[in-house]
RNA sequence: GGGAUCAUAGCUCAGCUGGGAGAGCACUUGCCUUACAAGCAAGGGGUCACAGGUUCGAGCCCUGUUGGUCCCACCA
């Protein structure tokens, strides 16, 4: 790398060479080694049907830095990733494909079509981690897998099986939500209900026997070829009398009973509701408890079947028009109103679910959740943010039995076999050849594929070799940390906790940390629809990564939905060109010269100050990621590297360096300041791994030196060291910023050209402050543009109309009278004067409470009584300077 | 209907266990000062949504109100 730094840096082409090289030399891969400490990440694994997005981006940007930041605390690190089938979303893709070539699924065949899905993972599934890779991620690429490897499978056949023996998978009867255009069942999670405008249709069937009716609503009247009650709640006086009684349902003409039951509303339309058990989930319980028949009059692709009687064949929404306009010429039609309600839609393709019975396979839930419920009472499991746990006992209290039968091709085919003969169910892990009752020897498969999830559900475990005994298994798991949005707890987190104990027995991480959705400028959700998504490689290219993997990290904390726009993202670029200069100007001293460590009695004043913030910053930073507080951490080293060490080391650092007589001195800077930038470097490696990497392999070419690593990623994160805290020069670094701003301020004011110089003239009482001042008389120089700076006691020889700063302990004299109108200095003099009153009034106000005084800490109010002191001092010198000047 | 969460400078957001309001961008002024104009220096700008309460002390804790966002459930 080593080659010139250009004036300003330019990320493009160059981080895919350092990326390559970081691969090239393995640093991304991780082996089992029981001498060292794991540390383990799993990666939510992407869809091969997707594109990297933002949410990827930022998804990837927090393992990242976790990774990076644990692999240079010396854990043997591996981010374990891989890829995910999708099973909908790819089946989805293809089928699209296809119809566009004219073909149908059913057409191609069962075995052809997987054939093209292969095809099609082979194609597109690595676009992705192609994607991720730009990104700077630091996974163990020889360790990629995919939830329907060989691998992956044998996990799932293995889970399916356990959990049969157990009794805790089963088939079964139920009211599912269909999709009638995908033609498969989806999960309840799977259902997007959205606001439709429709329609409340209010229709009569006649009662048996008398010549009464019963009146009620309903938004689908198509499936009153289904009814097979009329339901009351039993508490209704009004309908009392007519439960148990005979209601005949028109075009059936079949007879159906009145039944009551407490889930009607009495207070909703007329009280009395159809009952439909085949095609709605309510019903389906009501007739659960009053031994109702169950009448599916649907087809699987929305069509009414045979049940329908002369509305067979037609479809869901035909038939709906075509049962209204008969019902109405019947006279049965009351009303028609108009009426917005949810509608439930697949969230794949939008299409009205129709729930429908069907036999699934179910997984029963009620024992398997306890231990995810008891993990994160008893913390086992730490969710970051802790609120979440409210989401996640909110779906956990109300669990319901895991439909996980799919009638889709693309996925894992359920391990279930029937005898062709006997009608035997067999579940196994290899296909049996013959059936185990009656012993013939074919048998069928079940032609269902499993809930995409369920594969993912074992991710932490089934990558690292289980159900085989691998030494991987044995010493990354459990993984420590997941990171994933909130938008999955239910999907995805809550089901590998509860595989997790199930399987391993064990808890798949200690840590789930959660982020929140990626949304645009003005605070939508990005999505295909709206055309408003940012492409992540877009801002990388014009950017580069590191700007784009620090703008997701700054200002947004756990949990919390952000907001995208460039501007930001500018400003991050523009954080990285300030490193790369600062670099830049610092190895442009360094070159050519030897440095030697500097002894404790060799450094200035500066160079302890700024050591002594480096160290602070090296300990709060790190705790800050070890709380996975990645912004605020990643804030303060923006703060450290921009605020202290270019805006004020730097520039405090240049007479030293100019200055080519006092060599000692200029080590001593020199040393600091490659000590402060390396660590610099270090601390912001797992956010921009690339400009540190660059600027660190310069760094390094330029020591010359034993003892450097060949690259940053693999060097040691610093430490805070005691005999880098150097409170007393903290202190007087503090005090003569605060002078020079007050002096610079003045000057500015003033509209005095920084670049004309004035001598000034410090004056303090206090002989320590007065020291202070003369221990920091060149910095303070430089930095106020000062030939010479005189230091007294007393004002002896000061001109009455010179211009004042006043600080705490100091009064600094500006000779610029010449320049100055009188009564502007005296202005600004009130002015300070007018805020100095507002201080003392507030600290005297606090100080002469006495329940202040006898509740508040003692240090406190020693800290107040202290201020109290200095803004009594400021007052005194500001009202002598205005006496003075007003002579 | 239940729950979560947010409301802080013109904009986007930080603000950790309560102790004198911050950043970035934007704006104003002056600077091409030999690391950086993607920069430097200085500055203006906020009754921290509203109303109560707890506390010596509240942006932070409690209650309520208003407004926004999201999740869950879903009434035919």
């Amino acid at each position: 790398m080593g080659a010139e730094m250009e004036k300003t840096y330019d990320p493009k082409g160059l981080e895919d060479r350092l990326y390559e090289t970081w691969v090239s030399r393995n640093y991304f891969h991780a082996e089992a080694d029981q001498s060292r400490k794991p540390f383990t990440i799993v990666i939510p694994p992407p869809n091969i049907t997707g594109k990297l997005h933002m949410g990827h981006a930022l998804d990837e940007t927090l393992q990242d830095i976790l990774i990076r930041f644990k692999r240079m605390q010396g854990y043997n690190a591996l981010w374990q990733p891989g890829t995910d089938h999708a099973s909908i979303a790819t089946e989805v893709r293809i089928t699209d494909e296809l119809k566009k070539e004219g073909i149908s699924k059913q057409e191609l065949g069962r075995e052809k079509f997987l054939e093209r899905a292969w095809a099609w993972k082979k194609e597109y599934g690595g676009t992705i981690v192609g994607q991720l890779k730009k990104l700077g991620s630091s996974c163990d690429w020889e360790r990629e897998r995919f939830t329907m490897d060989e691998g992956c499978n044998k996990a799932v056949n293995e889970v399916f099986c356990r959990l049969h023996e157990k009794g805790w998978i089963y088939k079964g009867h139920k009211i599912v939500n269909w999709c009638p255009v995908c033609k498969t069942t989806i999960s309840d999670a799977e259902v997007d209900y959205v606001d439709q405008a429709s329609h409340l249709w209010h229709i009569k069937y006649p009662v048996v026997g008398e010549d009464r009716y019963l009146t009620f609503a309903t938004t689908r009247p198509e499936t009153m070829l289904g009814d097979t009650a009329v339901a009351v709640n039993p508490e209704d006086d009004r309908y009392r009398d007519l439960v148990g009684k005979t209601v005949m349902l028109p075009i059936m003409d079949r007879p159906m009973p009145v039944v009551a039951d407490s889930y009607v509303d009495m207070e909703f339309g007329t009280g009395v509701v159809k009952i439909t058990p085949g095609h709605d989930p309510n019903d389906f319980e009501v007739g659960q408890r009053h031994g109702l028949q169950i009448i599916n009059i649907m087809n699987d692709d929305g069509t009414i079947n045979e049940n329908g009687g002369k509305y067979a064949g037609m479809d869901r929404y035909e038939a709906r028009k075509a049962i209204v306009k008969e019902l109405d010429e019947m006279g049965l039609l009351v009303k028609i109103e108009d009426y917005a309600h949810n509608v439930g839609t697949h969230d794949r393709c939008g299409t009205t679910v129709e729930p429908l019975v069907k036999q699934q396979w179910f997984v029963k839930m009620d024992e398997m959740i306890k231990p995810a419920v008891e993990c994160i009472k008893n913390g086992d499991i730490r969710l970051v943010p802790k609120n979440m746990e409210k989401t996640y006992f909110n779906w956990t209290d109300n669990i319901r039995d895991w439909c996980i039968s799919r009638q889709l091709w693309w996925g894992h085919r359920i391990p279930a076999y029937t005898c062709d003969h006997c009608g035997e169910l067999v579940v196994a892990r290899e296909a049996p050849k013959t059936c185990p009752k009656c012993g013939h020897d074919h048998l069928t498969q079940d032609p269902d594929t499993l809930d995409t999830w369920f594969s993912s559900a074992l991710w932490p475990f089934s990558t690292l070799g289980w159900p085989d005994k691998t030494p991987e298994l044995d010493y990354f798991y459990p993984t420590d940390v997941l990171v994933t949005g909130y938008d999955i707890i239910f999907f995805w987190v809550i089901r590998m906790i509860f595989s997790g104990y199930e399987q391993m027995g064990q808890r798949p991480f200690h840590t789930v940390l959660f982020h929140g959705l990626v949304r645009d400028a003005e605070g939508r959700k990005m999505s295909k629809s709206l055309g408003n998504g940012i492409d992540p490689l877009e801002i990388i290219d014009r950017y580069g990564a590191d700007a784009l993997r620090f703008t997701l990290i700054t200002g947004n904390a756990p949990g919390n939905d952000m907001r995208f726009s460039t501007e930001r993202v500018e400003a991050s670029r523009n954080f990285a060109n300030k490193i790369w200069n600062a670099s830049r100007f610092i190895l442009m001293n360094i070159k050519g010269k030897e440095i030697r460590e500097a002894s404790l009695e060799e450094l200035g004043t500066a160079d302890r100050w700024i050591l002594s913030r480096m160290n602070d910053t090296v300990r709060e930073v790190t705790e800050n990621m070890e709380k996975y507080e990645l912004g605020i951490a990643a804030a303060k080293i923006y703060d450290f590297i921009w605020d202290d060490l270019c805006d004020w080391y730097i520039e405090m650092s240049k007479p030293m360096l100019y200055n080519t007589e006092d060599t000692q001195a200029q080590n001593a800077v020199l040393y600091t300041l490659r000590r402060v930038l390396l660590s610099s470097l270090k601390l912001l490696h797992p956010y921009m791994p690339f400009v540190t990497e660059a600027i660190y392999l310069n760094l390094k070419e330029a020591a010359g030196e034993e003892g450097w690593s060949e690259s940053i990623m693999i060097s040691e994160w610093p430490l805070p060291d005691e005999r880098d805290s150097h409170k007393k020069e903290e202190k007087s670094v503090e005090l003569l910023k605060e002078a020079v701003r007050g002096v610079r301020n003045v000057r500015s004011s003033m509209n005095v050209a920084p670049s004309r110089k004035a001598d000034v003239t410090v004056v303090s009482a206090d002989p320590e402050v007065l020291e202070a001042y003369r221990d920091g008389e060149l910095y303070f120089r430089t930095l106020i543009n000062a030939p010479t700076v005189t230091f007294q006691s007393d004002k002896a020889g000061i001109p009455e109309d010179a211009v004042s700063v006043v600080t705490a302990g100091a009064t600094i004299y500006i000779p610029l009278a010449e320049l100055v109108d009188i009564s502007e200095e005296i202005a600004r003099l009130e002015k300070e004067e007018k805020r100095l009153e507002g201080e003392l009034k507030r600290s005297n106000a606090m100080l002469s409470n006495e329940r202040f005084l006898s509740k508040a800490p003692a240090s406190k109010i020693q800290e107040e009584k202290e201020k109290l002191a200095d803004y009594e001092q400021m007052m005194a010198e500001v009202r002598e300077r205005l006496r003075a000047l007003k002579k």
